[in-house]
DNA sequence: AGGTTGACCTGGACGC
DNA sequence: TGCGTCCAGGTCAACC
């Protein structure tokens, strides 16, 4: 489900529900692997009796903040990935239990944050207040001409592939790698090296421009991706490239192929993109 | 060291 | 209806 725009939209809606509140206590589903970085009981002891102050987007990463509820003071930070399925819901504490929750933090509200992953790709994890976290890589809503072009000066990877990569850009996924360089006009195969500095302009300029017109609509979703009540996004009706395989391009009428780049499923047009 | 591939999971869609 | 196959928005370890 999420990339950029989704993340941030579960982010900010986590926001508005929690801002403020207590959680008095945590239940947590016995899934290791869903703790990589830290253990579940590391992730009970930090989130229990903690105020949320404050959640937002960090690349494709959720960051609460946490601070002690008797005095207003930073004791950490509570770092979500969603992987591929994942979701923060916040809910009444009577709402139905979704299949593959694996989390429920009980609200002094009332309310329930619960993360729910089939798959269970997500991560959850906990570090200090003072280590502040910053993400893999740089945020591509944020990042100047400058900078961008120096992230694939010496790439000899796919630019698609560079793309993806969190440790140059964070937060940009399969979905909105291909809208960019649909946009761009830029085939997804061009080794990133190759890019002329007029290309690597471009490309900033529609990767920025997709993003935040996704943000815009609560993000795009294929099959799983709702806001914190619920909510689908509906920026599936603008992917001009993404899942359109065979359709005629909406610029030329060529049909949109399907290719393989670093092992993801790629979609581009032939004939606009070069 | 940088680049590429498969493994990790569940579930939905499709063909027979 | 049921079973097998393929595919999926993301990483990350293991290889070349």
């Amino acid at each position: 489900m999420p990339e950029l725009p989704e993340v941030e939209t579960v982010a900010a809606g986590v926001h508005k529900r929690t801002a403020g509140d207590v959680i008095e206590s945590v239940w947590i589903a016995s899934h290791p692997q869903l703790f990589r970085t830290s253990a579940a009981q590391e992730v009970a002891r930090m989130l229990e009796h903690a105020r949320i102050a404050r959640s937002r987007r960090v690349g494709k990463h959720i960051v609460i903040d946490l601070e002690d509820p008797a005095k207003p003071q930073p004791r950490g930070q509570w770092i979500v990935h969603l992987g591929m399925t994942g979701n923060l819901l916040v809910v009444p504490a009577e709402a139905e239990l979704a299949k593959h929750t694996h989390l429920i933090a009980k609200l002094q509200s009332g309310r329930e944050l619960r993360f729910v992953d089939p798959r269970r790709f997500g991560k959850l994890s906990v570090i200090p207040a003072e280590q502040a976290f910053t993400g893999p890589g740089a945020e591509p809503l944020e990042i100047s001409l400058e900078q961008f072009v120096s992230l694939f000066r010496g790439r000899k990877s796919p630019i698609k592939a560079a793309l993806l990569n969190q440790k140059l850009l964070h937060g940009v996924g399969n979905i909105y790698a291909d809208e960019a360089l649909f946009r761009a006009g830029i085939r997804p195969r061009r080794r990133a090296c190759s890019l002329t500095r007029a290309e690597l302009a471009r490309l900033r300029e529609s990767l920025q421009e997709v993003l935040t017109e996704a943000i815009a609509a609560g993000g795009t979703t294929i099959s799983d991706h709702v806001d914190a009540d619920g909510n689908a996004g509906f920026f599936d009706q603008e992917l001009r490239a993404y899942g359109r395989t065979g359709e005629p391009c909406l610029r030329c009428k060529t049909p949109i192929k399907r290719i393989v780049v670093g092992g993801r499923s790629t979609h581009y047009c032939p004939k606009c993109q070069k």
